[in-house]
DNA sequence: AGCAAAATTAAACAAACGTTTGATTTAAAC
DNA sequence: GTTTAAATCAAACGTTTGTTTAATTTTGCT
């Protein structure tokens, strides 16, 4: 897959208004004008809106597993490293929050025909990946067994897409001010509330 | 506002397809064929397709604060009442995950001009419940203190909504055939799950 | 410079959209 | 039984939708 310049301008511009308005909220002419090129441009390069949904997942899905490798490859305590992993997993899907709206929407509904296999592949490798760590630390004595390892990801990311997906609310409850100061949030209390939640799960035996 | 039974039958049938497919990308002849009225129907009973889900929203936000009093007013332990109280939000929120998800996609879109006090509303009154309880359980020195409340809901609720949202995922890692083995799925393992970790993070001091 | 391929454009296409109209049927009230 | 309001309907309204067409411009190569 190569893509020039304005294509992958156009993928920007459409991952921007896809999460705002939605795949179906959002009209190929909107895209073009936001994008300042010419509406045939959509179909002349990617073939069709959907193709062009298709081909941004393809682009914007960036190898998870050697970013997560190189943290769990840390000389540092189990504890640590977990706490190094949680980070990487907040700042990594906020960064790539817009991607993920379009992906919870659209991937959840299994009427839609889109082709996803490219981020179940990813989520795959991820998951087994992480399953390794916490399997050598329940094995060195520092995790605790009676935890479903298949549901830390969704406590991890679910806790950040709740806030998120709820961030009118949270911006009148915490008071955040504007979107730097949710940037912030995020990065500290949110990300130490989550680092402190998997902490307690995994090395606390109840 | 009073609905008459066709009315409530429309806002059912649109809950189900704007879950599936979003606001945008379901017609109104679409709500009106699945129905099974005609498609005038829908501006005579509501005026306007956004009018219809404004109308939804307040008719399927039921009050909340009253079903989290009755189980915190439990004479339990208050491990054993955080337990229900999980448990209550869980299967609440899986009987209303279509709304949420039009909710999720719609309210973190600050551009869209719903009217979301209803559930804003609500939200903030099951906070401030939840908030109490918590607080009087750490004065009892049952819970931790060092702990960011705000932020528990986002983990319960959240831990669920990325396993649904991913659900197609999570069918094929676990495996779960149908969606009654999702269902049990929920209601056991994934319930458990957020059970122990707010038990940890409550009342294990790191 | 001259040619072929690629890029860009305005215009047109049929289909689908939300909504309104005006006529007709049903229901309720007296 | 007549009257009045509510409910229901098919049809039409003007827009907007994604895509295609055919003409034109730009680019890259020899």
């Amino acid at each position: 897959m190569k893509l020039n310049e304005k294509q992958i301008h156009i993928l920007n511009v459409s991952e921007k208004l896809f999460a705002e308005n939605g795949f179906d909220g959002t009209s190929v002419r909107t895209i073009a004008k936001e994008a300042d090129v010419n509406v045939a441009m959509i179909s002349y390069y990617f073939g069709s809106k959907e193709k062009l949904l298709e081909t941004f997942l393809l682009y914007r899905i960036a190898d998870f597993r050697n970013e997560l490798l190189k943290v769990i490859n840390q000389e540092k305590s189990y504890t640590e490293r977990l706490d190094d992993l949680i980070k990487l997993i907040i700042h990594r899907t906020h960064d790539k929050r817009r991607m993920y709206k379009i992906i919870h929407f659209e991937f959840s509904n299994e009427t839609r025909g889109f082709d996803f296999k490219a981020y179940t592949k990813e989520k795959l490798e991820s998951f087994k990946t992480i399953k390794s760590f916490v399997e050598k630390g329940q094995d060195a004595g520092v995790f605790n067994k009676n935890v479903n390892i298949e549901l830390l990801m969704p406590t991890v990311q679910g806790s950040y897409f709740n806030f998120y997906y709820n961030k009118r609310f949270y911006k009148t409850l915490i008071p955040l001010e504007n979107d730097v100061a949710v940037d912030i949030y995020v990065h500290q209390t949110l990300t130490k509330h989550i680092q402190q939640t998997i902490k307690s799960l995994l090395t606390y035996e109840i």
